[in-house]
DNA sequence: CTAATTTGTATATTGTATATATACATTATT
DNA sequence: AATAATGTATATATACAATATACAAATTAG
């Protein structure tokens, strides 16, 4: 019921903390790790255990709550929902999201990854995505 | 010699245009499709194609040469080069990638891709990667 | 019944990143 | 030597990200 997701931010990375902080929990979400009726850690204490502010990791649960994985309540605090997924993805979305998948495998080749260990990582997920 | 590589940029996405560039060129790069002594478009020229600033596609272009892709001289323009990937991959960088595939990955569940659409779309790069 | 406490939310401020405008530097060609 | 075709440097406007601070709501304590 309370569920305490591991995570970890990268400073250094790119990628903004509130988006690295929702990605990982929607890993979590798609994962079944979490599951409808857990509650998340308050903003305070999640944002206390990453070292950011509060209102970063609320960004993060706001951007979860509008795709519909999370209601959010005051006092309550973050419920994970039992979400249908959306029936009609998003043609604009999963196209970005499909091109996106293949720039990171030529950011894995051009970083001078053997392109046996990119194959294996990408087959890894393809097992782990129908399981 | 002379390469116009097709590329397409998304205004809508959250990613940065100039980084769009670099990854759509690094795409052509590390496919083959442009090749060592190929001289890319002057900034100019791509940036008119492309409908924006001619110094956001400079930066994408320093992106590259930073990498070891591209040799940008004044007067002669943006030439590919031999580049002997990178003997020892940057762990940080790698782990940073790896990570990112697997988060795209959940995006694509998220958005309610069928997860057999998504594993195929997996292996179809992954047999791109090995050929 | 009210006060305190625990939660999320709203707004303002500050720093950083992105894209552009403009001027400059370099070098091949005429 | 002048011109033209390139990439480069710097300044600026704007948007985005992260934080600080104040607020609102709702449960619990007394």
């Amino acid at each position: 019921m309370a569920a305490a997701p591991r995570l970890s931010i990268d400073l250094a990375s790119v990628a903004p903390v509130y988006r690295q902080i929702a990605n990982g929990l929607r890993q979590h979400l798609v994962e079944g790790r979490l599951t409808p009726g857990d509650l998340l850690p308050p903003v305070r204490q999640l944002a206390l255990d990453l070292g950011v502010h509060f209102n970063t990791v609320a960004l993060a649960y706001r951007s979860l709550a509008d795709e519909g994985w999370l209601d959010l309540r005051r006092r309550r605090g973050a419920l994970v929902l039992e979400r249908d997924t959306p029936v009609a993805p998003q043609r604009d979305l999963v196209d970005r999201l499909l091109r996106r998948l293949s720039e990171v495998t030529a950011e894995l080749r051009s970083a001078g990854v053997p392109p046996r260990k990119i194959s294996a990582a990408l087959r890894r997920l393809a097992e782990g995505v129908e399981s």
